[in-house]
DNA sequence: GCGCAGACTAAGCGCTTGCTTAGTCTTCGA
DNA sequence: TCGAAGACTAAGCAAGCGCTTAGTCTGCGC
């Protein structure tokens, strides 16, 4: 498994690909704040109010910085599904088989769930209450998402290393376990992320493997 | 895999147990354009106005049946816990072994979350926004419903038929690609609710199975 | 037939929300 | 130092929201 050591400005190094900047900006505090309270509360119910005082700005605030709530909401919800996709790709390109790959991307992908897992909460919930061509543009990510993985398992099951009947379907149930990380984990969880990474990663590999 | 053959009042028969009677009362009919709604956008994007619309009433006649909109998806969370948790202690007493009580039991609830799958994401997804006590409760349901798997996992490993490191942790990541279901089934895919429960079930026999 | 209870409505209330406006303050570059 | 641009504020707006109130209507039981 590959640890991230070349990620983004300001990102911890033992932390995946950091789905925000750790922010010192307006802007960056701003999101941040979005982050915690729509991963507490979700978009819907939470108010620019509550993000302006989280930032400690008035509440007009945020409109000097984002257009609407909705663009604060596209922002992270972009800007997180581009750090997770970035992740499985160098993860995938890292390994040398199919089960390697395999591994190391769902390996990462739950790590990077529970490490991050209040932005992935909002990246993963809250992404449908976006305005429809913002919407697209995400489903389009989720796509690419998808594919890496579907094109590992593929990739094994065409070398004769994974027995799967369907890939498309088990593309699925792979990253369902592990996007659910971001929905139970949480601070109090005992368990670290990369135990919980590592983890995930051989189950995947064993519910594929070729027996 | 056991049908249900037994479910409530007004349940199709080839559906698993119902999470809510399909009404005619207006209590039920208010119900069900609740789940509707809830499901689609979420609670708190759901107004009175829309429920009470769907179900044909002014939006005063939404307090005639439920007291708030609170008390009406502490209504639709609560019978929907009970259906699920019903059915998962059926599918696993109907069981002999654990192996069949896992399949059965993951199976079941996969194709539970693709046949209900509105009514299901509104369970999985939307309880947080109960009030505390309402909350509370619901959280009790679910701690059963983990448990109904748990159990099965740990007769498993101490049967010698499973190879489990972690009985908590395994049961989290099984139940993850069942409730993940929901998030992702509509109506436009092509494949069944018990096409779906098949493949789970054999996936969760699968990925504990002693090689 | 009559009266009562329950289902339901139209209208409205008080409050909240996303956002705008008109200003002040601070920082940066010439 | 000065002026301009950008960051930010206090105040407020229009719309919407969950819910209440005072009535009407309908069905049921005597």
């Amino acid at each position: 498994m590959s640890l991230a050591t070349s990620a983004g400005a300001g990102n911890s190094p033992e932390r995946l690909h950091s789905p925000r900047v750790l922010g010192t900006t307006t802007a960056d505090r701003l999101k941040e704040a979005a982050i915690i309270e729509f991963a507490e509360r979700g978009f819907h119910a939470t108010t620019t109010r509550d993000i302006a005082a989280r930032a400690g700005l008035s509440p007009a605030g945020v409109y000097v910085h984002f257009p609407s709530k909705e663009d604060l909401l596209y922002a992270i919800t972009l800007t997180g599904h581009e750090a997770a996709l970035e992740m499985l790709q160098e993860a995938a390109a890292d390994s040398p088989t199919p089960t390697d790959a395999l591994r190391a991307t769902v390996g990462n992908f739950a790590r990077w769930h529970a490490e991050w897992f209040r932005d992935a909460r909002v990246v993963q919930y809250e992404f449908p209450h976006l305005s429809h061509d913002h919407r697209e543009h995400i489903l389009d990510l989720r796509k690419q998402i998808n594919a890496v993985v579907a094109d590992i398992l593929e990739a094994g099951r065409v070398a004769g290393d994974f027995d799967i009947e369907d890939v498309p379907a088990t593309t699925l149930a792979v990253l369902s376990m592990a996007v659910d990380v971001c929905r139970w984990y949480d601070s109090e969880i005992r368990r670290s992320p990369e135990s919980i990474g590592s983890s995930y990663g051989e189950l995947a590999v064993r519910l594929v493997s070729r027996r």
